[in-house]
DNA sequence: AGAAATTTGTCCGTATGTATC
DNA sequence: AGATACATACGGACAAATTTC
C-alpha cells in the first residue's frame, strides 16, 4: 500500500477522531483508551501509527499512558480557571544569588519578589515556574 | 536483530550523546545537527530510533526540526516579536537543589531541565523566567 | 506465589511522500 | 530537474511492566 498523505496525515486523523470521542463524552475522563491493538484494528492502522497519535493526545496533555497498563484520559484537564487544585502557588520574598545578581544588576543579597508555581498532573510535578523581579517594580 | 536494551533505552542514550556535543560545543549553537543519514551510519541505529533521540532534543527544547531542511540547535538568543526587543532565553541542564528536589520527588543533585527567559525594557532587567522539568532522560 | 496473558516500550528494515537545496 | 533531508506508514520481533488466573 502506498502512502498518500495529501492534507492530513493519518496518524493526525485519528486524534482528532479520539480528541472527539473524549470531548464528546463517547469516552470518559479518567476511563483507558482502547489498547493499541485495539485501535489498529477498528482504524486499520498500523500500531506504530496508532502510538503516534496517542502521542498527539499526550503532547496536548489530554492522555497519560502506563507502561503496561494503558493509557488513560486525564481527568481534570481543561477549564481550570484560577484556584486550580491542582496548581500550587507561592509568593515570597528571596535574596538574589551570583547570578539573578548579575542579571539585575543588583548586589548578591538584595531582595527579590519571586514568585513559584507547581504544576502537577495526576499527582506528578509537571513543571516548576519561577519568576523573578525587583521589588517594588510597577508594571508599564 | 534482538532488542536489547538493559538499563537504557538505546535512543536515550544518543540523545545523551547529541546533548553532550552540544554542551560542549562541539556542535555549536544555531548550527545543523548531523542528518538522520549520517547518524543512523554513526550510531548504527535504525532511522527510527534515531528520530526518537532527535525528538527528545525537541521535546526539551534543545533542537528545532524543519521538514526539508534539517535539525538545529536552538541557539541562545531567540526571535523576539515586533515591538520588544530584548528578550533572552536559555536552556540549560542543571541539578536539583534540595527544595527542587522535594517537589519532584528525586534525588538533590539530579539533573533537570532548566529554562530561563530574561526580559528586559530600555536595558533594564524586567523579570526572570525560569521553568524547571524534569529531564527527558529519567522515566519513573 | 507463580505462570500466563495482556499491554505498552523499543528497535529494525523497507517503502513512499513532501519540502528544501 | 535532480539530489538531499525530513515525514509518514507498514510489518515484524522481542523487552518490560501490569494484570489476571
Amino acid at each position: 500500500m502506498p502512502t498518500p498523505h495529501f492534507g492530513q496525515p493519518r496518524y493526525r486523523a485519528i486524534a482528532s477522531e479520539l480528541r472527539q470521542r473524549i470531548e464528546s463524552g463517547a469516552i470518559p475522563l479518567g476511563a483507558l483508551l482502547p489498547t493499541e491493538g485495539a485501535l489498529t484494528a477498528e482504524f486499520r492502522a498500523s500500531r506504530g501509527t496508532i502510538r503516534q497519535a496517542i502521542a498527539v493526545l499526550r503532547e496536548d496533555g489530554l492522555a497519560t499512558t502506563e507502561h503496561g497498563r494503558g493509557t488513560y484520559v486525564n481527568a481534570h484537564t481543561r477549564f481550570h480557571r484560577s484556584g486550580t487544585p491542582d496548581d500550587l502557588e507561592t509568593i515570597r520574598e528571596t535574596v538574589a544569588d551570583e547570578k539573578l545578581a548579575a542579571l539585575f544588576g543588583i548586589e548578591p543579597g538584595a531582595p527579590l519578589v519571586e514568585h513559584e508555581i507547581v504544576t502537577r498532573r495526576s499527582g506528578e510535578v509537571k513543571v516548576v515556574v519561577r519568576t523573578y523581579r525587583l521589588l517594588n517594580q510597577q508594571q508599564r
